[in-house]
This record gives structure tokens, sequence and C-alpha cells, in this order.
DNA sequence: CACCATTATATTGTCGACAATTTATCCATA
DNA sequence: TATGGATAAATTGTCGACAATATAATGGTG
């Protein structure tokens, strides 16, 4: 029995440490898939940023009926992905430097503010495994794995959300927020540089959580953001001149 | 010609200075009717908190199909107004005191962090207009009119919200978390008290715009949304406890 | 040639019916 | 009587068709 939403659509629980697919969600229905499916590809963007969204043709691409479509469509909008317009249509959300600034800036206050109620209502046995993953991600950088970059940074910012256990904040991160933000991550191709560093500052984020102080741990989560926002800024920034 | 979504689903513009109708959202559509009704009795409590919504009852009910009715629950699912499972349905939000908590917990840093961003982009007729609104405000209360209560108190955070600029923080906080809050306060009865301690605190709040500090004009919303959030927690224990 | 009104086409909004799943009822058995 | 499984009823999920609206094409007029 999967439990849809209010604070939570999607997240059940965690069922395996490594090699998520991202939140655990499952699909119990044709709508379901469908919604993971087009959610997948507006991120990865086999579905171009800023392209309309007709819902008979992509009733023929997935091969459903229009009303799955338009429910999927819907929630991708809760999502942040697609705009709506009454009587018009739904469009992919568009890639825009303002767009990434003001993302950012909300994830900086509500990731921030993740990390201080993590820092106090995390499990120990929650924040020894974190240190677990911590340590698997360790080996996986010195032995080169790429393995690190997209699964292993979403996967360290998901627990510490989920440590919250605040539900309105976990919904809006992880159902409002995260996937946009792999939107932009994906599509500008930040698959590069600065995993040794976010690895440091992930480090120095769990000592602070596993000292239970608030404010570091705060303080720390903002500053990792900020530096990661600052990286895709200067990408998109020199794509765009280009 | 309505736009609908995106980050901003039903911010039109703003189109009478008092007595508005909540965001000046406009249906265009027999769905928008719908979910507006729909949305307007959950949160007055016509439709009871915790019950559950049955699809069949409701297009009945408001004399519509179901596919509306589905439609509606989906975009009362995003306001967290409702919880639904696959399968099952929807039931309506329970109140309690850790979901209140909660929900004031993010909206103390949402609103506070709006408050410093208003503090940085309102143009200076915004805050013209703030202070306007504040003096007509202080008329009202020293007149005893309790037309303050709600609608004024609102529409002072929600001409804040708006001054942040920030798109995805205007969508969360008015589409996500502003009803839900309204949900609590009307149905525990809060239309009393608070009323002239409030308003100074929304008094030194402008003031602090006015004078663009940032700093401090989060620091006071913050508590402001603290105090509030004493007020209501008390009331509700109180009920509890009888 | 440009511009506006009108018509034609395409897309979204709404509906009722059927399929799949869950919940309630009933009966048999220990 | 309590429990378990099978059947029946009710509810949600999915579908195709029609209605309402927006967009594109057409033609007429200045």
């Amino acid at each position: 029995m999967v439990f849809y939403s209010l604070h939570c659509r999607q997240i059940i629980e965690r069922q395996c440490n490594a090699s998520m697919t991202f939140f655990a969600e499952q699909a119990v229905t044709s709508g379901d898939k469908t919604f993971y499916q087009l959610r997948r590809d507006i991120v990865e963007g086999n579905i171009a940023a800023g392209s309309k969204l007709s819902e008979t043709e992509l009733s023929t691409k997935y091969a459903v009926s229009r009303a799955v479509i338009r429910e999927a469509i819907n929630r991708l909008e809760s999502c942040n992905l697609v705009e709506r317009k009454a009587n018009i249509g739904a469009r992919v959300v568009a890639l825009t430097p303002e767009g990434l600034l003001e993302l950012y800036q909300v994830r900086e206050s509500l990731e921030g503010m993740a990390a201080r109620l993590a820092a106090q209502n995390m499990s120990q046995q929650e924040i020894d495994e974190l240190n677990q993953l911590l340590a698997s991600h360790s080996e996986s950088v010195q032995q080169g794995q790429n393995y690190y970059q997209e699964a292993g940074d979403v996967d360290f910012h998901y627990r510490i959300i989920i440590g919250s256990k605040n539900q309105h904040l976990i919904n809006m991160l992880l159902n409002g927020l995260y996937h946009l933000v792999r939107m932009y991550r994906v599509q500008l191709g930040m698959a590069g540089p600065r995993v040794t560093t976010a690895f440091d500052e992930h480090k120095h984020i769990v000592q602070a959580i596993s000292n239970r102080d608030e404010e570091l741990a705060e303080m720390l989560m903002r500053r990792h953001i900020l530096y990661s926002k600052n990286n895709i800024a200067r990408k998109l920034a020199a794509d765009n001149a280009s």
C-alpha cells in the first residue's frame, strides 16, 4: 500500500542504502508511471525546456489516455517543472539565470533550515548511517568513480532533508524544488568538477550535525549551496555567452 | 487571459486595495470555480477536517463531473489541504498541534526570508502603499472594527510576500502554506485578541523595510510569526483539553 | 499592401461509461 | 463465538467522445 501525498507524495521509506532510484518512489498506477516517465524526460532534457506539451501528442506517445496525461501535467506543475495556462496549455519551464538565482535563494534557506533541524532531530542511528554514507563516498572519490556525482550528492542532501523530520519542509524540498534543481544540473552538464571540495563540505556538515551544533550545521549547509549555485551560475553564463 | 500557474497559479495582480477576495484569484473555467469553492469549504470547516472526500458524492454536490472533482482534489493536494492515497481516496488534512508546529516552523523561515527580500526588492511606491495600508488598518483598529482581523493581516503578509519578488517563494507561501494557515486560524476561531499588538509588530516591520534594513525586517517578521504561533497553539491546546 | 472580420482547424475542458481495486457482507468452519 | 475466505457492493482509475475555447487560415475592405 503506497501513500500518495500530502506532505510526502513519494517518500515511502528508504529501501536500499546505495544506488537508490531517487527517493524510492514506487508507481502503483498507470498514471504514476506516466508521471515519472514524463518527469524524467523533462529533467533529462528529452523534452526540451520551454517547449509546449500537447496533451493529445503525449497521450499517443506514452500510450495512455488524455486523462492520465492531464493528471501527470498537473503533478508536474506542482513540481514546478511545467507552467500551465487555462485553455491554452502547458509548457516546460525555461531555464534562466534569474530562475536559477531564485531557486537557489529559496533552496539555501530551506536546506539550511533542514540542516539545523537535522542536527536537532536526527537519531543517533541516522547520524551513524550518514557517516557510513560519507565513508562510502570517500572511497568512490578516491577511486575516481564518477558515481558520487549525482546520486551521491542527492542522497546526502536527501538524508538530511528527511532527518529534519518536518513534513512540510520535506515535501517542499523533495517534491517542489529538487527535481527542478536536478533539471538545471543535468541540462547544464554539471557532472564534472567540484567533487572533492563538495565532499569536504559534506564532511563538515555531518560533523556539525554529529555535534548537534544547529547553528553551524545551518551555516555550513547554506554556504555549501551558495558555492554550488555560484558554480552552476558560472556554467550557465558561459553557455549563454557562447 | 488568465495565467494559471507555475510559480503563481493564482497571483494575477492586485485589483483593489481593500477587501480583496484573497489574492485576487479569478475563476475562468468550471474546474476553477469548483476548486475555489471546495477549498473555501475545507478552509472554513464546512467540510470537516479529517473527513473523507468521496469523488462521486462531491460530483453530485457541486454538480460537475468526477473529472473536475478529481482535478480539484489534485490541486487541493498541492495546497496541502488534503491527503491522497492511491486507489483509496482523499481525506481532508487533520489539524494537530504537531502539524501546526511544523507549519509555522516553515512559515517563520520563509516569511522571514520574504521580509528580508522585500526590504531589498520592494519599490519605493510599493513601500508607500504598504504604509498607506498600515494607516488604514490603524483607523480600523481605533474604530474597533473587526475588519482588520483576517483580511487585514492576510493582506499585510500578502504584500510583503509579493514584495520579495521571488516567484518560488511567492508560490510556496501563497499556494502551499497560506490556505492551510487560514484553515487553522478560522477553525480555531482566531478572530479575537492580539489585534493591537500584532498591529504594532506590523508597524515595526514596515519601518525596517522602509529603512532597507534586511536583517531587522527578517528578525521582526520571524518574531511576529512566532508570537502568532504561540497564540494559536495556546488556543489549540485549550480546545484539545476541553 | 496592410488590417480587420470571419471561417476553419486544432487544442483544451468536460462528461458519462467501463475496468481495476478496495471495502463491506456473508457464510462456512474451528 | 470468533476467524477466515469467498462473494457482493462501492470507490477509484482509465478511457473515448463531445463541448468550449483558442489559434490559424481565409477573404474582404480601406
